[in-house]
DNA sequence: AAGAATTAGTTATTATTGCCAACTGTTGTG
DNA sequence: CACAACAGTTGGCAATAATAACTAATTCTT
């Protein structure tokens, strides 16, 4: 068997995984000139909710525990992407809302993620696009209601000057 | 915008890496009864090659470094799943060979991930996977040849016990 | 054929991550 | 009013994989 061949056969998940690694590689280095480490998505989700939300409800949508968001907002607030408003009408939650600093960085992280977008579906018709966000999503349900063990995700940027082979 | 919508905004790695979550938990679940951790790829690899393979090859083969794969391999072979042989035509080389004892499990791993794979596909058309198995490769492809930051991926089982929500 | 460069593998060190458990303060419920 | 549930916070921790520096074996250079 040649290597292509045995590629095929690795577990489906490797593939997904080897995927989101190279995809965050690249959204990392195009965005390399922010001081964002990652977490875009935070902003992006902020920005696309049009309104502040709560620390649990993001970490619910991102599948993150609520402890690793406190740090990341935390991050996050201290570079002055966000603000953290104490909600009046339920004195627990903390809402968070963008800064303008944020909204001045948001257009080239949108426009970022959608020129990778094309980058990674060149060579590939619209049909064929929609057909595989399709099924994207329904391997995400199937395996959504599957038994699992939990699994600790993390992708992490590492620091520069680190070698590239 | 609703969730859903806003799912859909996100960068398309993530759902990559949320969908390589799921699967890797859901197989770390079905195979929870073997003592091996995860690292099935390496077994898989070294059953669809046929033939004993070095350190260095695995490792580029699954994008791992050399100094990981050190270790993994450190594991595998007290678990008595593998066993090192020097090379005898060139003693640098470590080769790697399955022992009886993985292609005692090995079956029951292939037969694990075909069903964990079905589950994945289910209520998708056999044109429709072919269609998708394309794209991926594609993806893989364009953006491989993107500039990069390293990132570094783990997928960390957690130990047992540990309540799902 | 001797010395330099390369390669496979190893070890030690290190930074980072994100989980869990335990805690505070707030709200809802009986 | 007591008790449960919930949002957020903090501390501690286990796990991971990367880099760098090293050894031993091989190949390249001149």
């Amino acid at each position: 068997m040649n290597d292509r061949d045995i590629y095929r056969q690795m577990p489906l998940g490797r593939h997904f995984a080897q995927i989101g690694k190279l995809y965050f590689g690249a959204l990392s280095r195009a965005l390399d000139h922010m001081d964002l480490d990652r977490y875009y998505s935070i902003l992006i989700l902020l920005d696309k909710s049009g309104k502040p939300i709560n620390q649990q409800y993001i970490a619910n949508f991102l599948q993150i525990d609520k402890a690793t968001m406190v740090r990341v907002i935390d991050q996050l607030e201290k570079q002055e992407y966000i603000t953290r408003i104490s909600n009046p009408e339920d004195r627990r939650e903390h809402l968070i809302k963008l800064t303008p600093k944020a909204a001045l960085v948001l257009p080239e992280i949108h426009a970022t993620i959608q020129k990778l977008n094309a980058v990674a579906f060149e060579g590939i018709s619209s049909e064929q696009r929609e057909n595989f966000g399709f099924v994207l999503e329904t391997i995400w349900h199937n395996l959504a209601k599957e038994p699992t063990m939990p699994i600790i995700l993390s992708y992490k940027k590492h620091r520069l000057g680190s070698k590239q082979e």
